[in-house]
DNA sequence: TTGTAGGCGTTATCAA
DNA sequence: TTGATAACGCCTACAA
């Protein structure tokens, strides 16, 4: 800096303000500032930077998974699932404009510790949090450190946590009514995982609105949100319900390992069995036929989030809110 | 830092030797200085320790993906494909002992740019480069920057970095052994993108193999290394050679695929059609029948990266070396 | 509108 | 083995 500001032939703090847009600065200074630091290639140091300003200008994505024994590892889970692309997209196009990075940091339960150290050394200025787990410590955790967070669904015990979240009972609502509607009466589904929030609301939803029409005892196996999943769940429940007219299932992707089971089972989608999945993910257009599905707007959720995000760390104070989505029938070929 | 050194009653550069772990302190000392630190929940300052160390801690795994227009997004394709998953996991597990955080950067071309500044800025102290598009200008940038770094496979044109990569014509070269040995004689294949050496590689080192033994003018179709690219692959391949009694694929997700549209059309597998993938991803797990494949070492790829990365880091001056890995065999029930 | 000077929280050098 | 003290590179009152 010292170097760009011998260059112009002025003092490092108008070379500071003109890298900083302060307006207080003569149009003819800042171009010859601008050329000098163009030739010098300057580039402000971040450290030094930070240091002084107390912000790092990131935020962090931590994306936190349970523990799946028998899975081979979390990281193939997140890098498998196209939920997590979709967050992703959604948090760094919020991002950007405002000049904020996004860093990524997977996580399990063993390595919690280190993110909570991480976040606890001030790298990041917010925590963006993807958590499902009901039973997950590491919403709390963020939430003690003080550090600005905003979590992904509704947290499973109450917390003072902004958070942004789709209406999943209205979800599993549409999906009911669509089935009903197109002359399904022989109901069953594929749950997610009873120990997500998001996999029991869903399930919730749509039984408790067929019980309000008189359709109790809907034939129900859980899935874990996979593929494999998904194809599993479908085998048991045509095996023990072979008369099943209609089938929704918790996620896309369980659902597309279902459509596959269903068709190798010899019944034909959607004339013997009409399937709806959850999500609009990128699987929903990998079936066949393709997914008809309840579309879940993931990417402006995640927007959403980091404008919250952004909101807390400009004002500290804030108190948190919370910012829900409704969440649309999508129509395509499966029912 | 002061309130430490104050509640111990010693100065502030001894609480900076105890944090570091300085041999040169006392150890009585040491165990007062650690109590007040416990006692004030003191946390080192990250900026104020980069500014004079010149080190992050951190380092960038730069996933450069290319922009192919008809899909959905890069983000997409990243948190779809398990290969990245591998590599996180192979990456974070040999960095974790140091003591050094893996940032990652997915990006395509469009935001190239914001990633050579954030390179720049010095947020990071090396990079892992994983591109694999032959005519990404990503790895010439990043090497130009002069920035520690090391890429993910020989980069297309000739350049002074470091890299690791697995011997893709060997591995293609034992897909073709195991289909002669089990039988086969009409041999097909499913490429991955020829613009990417990997996808060219594979497919060279297969036909170059067969030709040397007389089977030259292996049907071809190049496919994208996606699940539908392989399965779009497999129908073209057997509508204009119907008689192909074995195959080769690119990658396991099109394999995955590729199986599907093969059993489709009324073949068994491996009976009728013998199928080897490349990877040993999870994919090949969710292949029915179990996917036999070439076994490339990724995770241990990966970690061999952030090794050559962190001692480019340590000694800046070090020659670029490349390390290559060999590619197994793995024998389950689709070959 | 510009320049001067102090301080941000560490580590590192050098004496003691 | 420990303690002063000087950087590290930047921002920001405050003064000019």
């Amino acid at each position: 800096m010292d170097q760009v500001a011998e260059a112009a032939g002025v003092s490092r703090a108008t070379v500071s303000r003109v890298i900083n847009g302060a307006t207080t600065v003569d149009a003819k200074i800042r171009e010859i500032v601008e050329r000098a630091i163009a030739e010098t290639g300057y580039v402000p140091n971040v450290a030094a930077r930070s240091l002084v300003t107390r912000k790092s200008n990131s935020v962090a994505l931590v994306i936190s998974e349970p523990d799946r024994p028998h899975d081979s590892s979390f990281l193939n889970r997140i890098f498998t699932d196209p939920y997590f692309g979709r967050i992703t997209a959604g948090a760094t196009g919020a991002l950007r404009p405002h000049d904020i990075h996004l860093v990524i940091i997977p996580t399990d339960s063993a390595d919690h510790h280190h993110v909570l150290r991480y976040l606890r050394q001030g790298h990041v200025d917010g925590v963006l949090l993807i958590s499902s787990h009901e039973q997950d410590p590491l919403p709390r955790q963020v939430h003690e450190l003080g550090i600005p967070a905003v979590v992904s669904a509704r947290p499973a015990s109450p917390l003072a946590a902004s958070f942004v979240d789709v209406d999943q009972r209205l979800g599993a609502r549409l999906a009911a009514e669509h089935l009903l509607a197109r002359g399904c009466r022989r109901l069953a589904t594929i749950s997610g995982p009873l120990d997500i929030p998001s996999g029991q609301d869903r399930l919730d939803g749509f039984r408790s609105y067929l019980a309000n029409r008189g359709l109790a005892g809907v034939p129900t196996v859980e899935g874990d949100f996979t593929r494999h999943g998904g194809e599993e769940g479908a085998r048991r429940l045509l095996a023990e319900h072979p008369g099943i007219d209609g089938l929704f299932v918790g996620n896309d992707l369980m659902a597309e390992g279902a459509l596959r089971a269903v068709q190798d089972l010899g019944r034909r989608v959607p004339d013997d069995i009409a399937v709806v999945g959850f999500d609009d993910s990128s699987a929903a257009l990998d079936c066949r036929p393709l997914l008809t599905t309840i579309r879940q707007p993931v990417e402006e959720m995640a927007a959403e989030m980091a404008e919250v995000l952004m909101a807390h760390i400009a004002s500290p104070g804030r108190l948190p809110r919370s910012v829900t989505f409704q969440p649309t029938l999508v129509l395509r070929d499966s029912a």
